[in-house]
DNA sequence: ACAGAAAATATTGTATCCAAAACAAATTAC
DNA sequence: GTAATTTGTTTTGGATACAATATTTTCTGT
């Protein structure tokens, strides 16, 4: 009942269609790898006839779909104005990863007291898995693997609650990365999963902490956040121009 | 955009009916408050039907305030079986404080860098009302500003994401005091929210934490977790027994 | 030709309807 | 009388129909 490998919180992959009664968190999984593996933009509409007719049901299973999916900060639904694959601000981002920290950090602390004999040796099979992948230039893998470590490592913390934060946090992580990656950046990552590890299997938990610590931060590093026109900033971007309008004709 | 005290991630209260269009959000928030209240024990019956009648509107409506609830953790779903208040083992409980634990005190190392000046005073007025609320026997309003506490401690850390994680172990916290509380334990956590904020005040991050750490662990103590018959465990609890049915009459 | 208004179209929100599953009751077999 | 099967009722899951709200296109006046 305590077993650190059941109920293990993973990422959708594209499994097959499922057995009958599933079709819904077939859908789901679906939708939700295509937004991982970027074959689906943030800000691409979803509408729901149209999903309906592609995977052969009505709009009420979509329905449901896209509000799990919502709730998971993947898609966006506005009221009244359907739902779109989610895009994060970049003051979000920041959030993620900071909040990644928090409870990354907290969850070495739990794995370091709780890890049990062959839990090192599954971390390291995961983060060859993700060498091969990223050698393999699957980057669809890759960024899936990479997400599968840490949900792996919060496994072994044997805390679900923890584990299913962590997931959604991962999710957003990915949608993050296909927002705002530069292009030629995305360098191996397996070097710090190893340190990762290295330092849990010696059970030096600030140790462990640190080298999280920073993985998190180069990943964030890597993308390209800088304040840049956002439609929102548009207008102070153009603060000092004054045009003639009727609003503003007395002005100049 | 930066503000302290917009978009504060709050418990439902008990409001007015709100203008139109909102008739959804409305009836999340009664079912809600009606269960952090503890005016609906965990595992009643949530039938759609009477639901919808209540609140006069169709199943529709009420399947996806449901779908929402679950995914806070505060219904459940069974598939074909219809939802209930949801109901946490032990287990559950023991993790959801756990992983409180990590979060808040993540949330006070990030409050102590960015409170601003008045943060403290609304912090200290909170915890005023929430003993007010105490003295007067008004326990759903106490739970309530109890949580409302946490949210707005995880508030000045200023990372939304975080606090959204938080919202949703508070209310499970409720849930779990009304199941597992015992019954004279009430005693008054607003001493210990003082101190956790006369440290934050003096930007003690290591005492704040600790402080919080204590605060937990005795809300967690005065719950009665010892294992004891649940149903899944009467079989154990019985193992002695050999009854004269046919399956087992050729025992004993 | 362009801006604004108005009509047409498309999409979401909600209610209702039908089918499938779960639950409860009653009947039958032993 | 008890256990199991069958029947009837209730409740959920999903599809469709209709209403309300956006969005797009067309039309009109300057």
């Amino acid at each position: 009942m305590k077993s650190n490998v059941n109920n293990m919180s993973t990422l959708p992959t594209s499994a097959p269609p499922a057995a009958k009664g599933n079709v819904q968190a077939w859908i789901y999984d679906q939708i939700f790898a295509a937004i991982l593996e970027q074959r689906l933009a943030p800000d691409t509409k979803l509408a729901e006839d149209t999903l309906g007719e592609i995977f052969g049901v009505s709009r009420t299973v979509i329905r449901t779909v896209l509000q799990r999916l919502s709730h998971d900060h993947v898609v966006e639904i506005r009221p009244n104005r359907g739902a779109v694959v989610a895009s994060l601000s970049i003051e979000e981002v920041r959030d993620v990863f900071e909040a990644r920290r928090v409870i990354e950090n907290g969850a070495i602390e739990l794995a370091c007291q709780r890890r049990e004999k062959n839990d090192i040796s599954v971390l390291k099979s995961l983060v060859e898995k993700e060498q091969a992948a990223f050698e393999g230039n699957d980057k669809g893998a890759w960024i899936r693997l990479s997400g599968e470590f840490h949900l792996a490592l919060a496994n072994i913390a044997g805390n679900e609650t923890l584990g299913d934060t962590l997931r959604s946090l991962v999710s957003r992580t990915s949608l993050a990365i296909s927002q705002y990656e530069t292009p030629g950046q995305s360098a191996c990552s397996q070097k710090e999963h190893f340190a990762i590890i290295d330092a849990i299997d010696a059970g030096d938990v600030k140790a462990a902490q640190h080298e999280m610590t920073q993985h998190l931060a180069e990943c964030e590093a890597k993308l390209d956040l800088d304040e840049q026109e956002n439609g929102t900033d548009l207008r102070a971007i153009f603060s000092n121009v004054r045009v003639n309008n009727e609003k503003s004709g007395n002005l100049i």
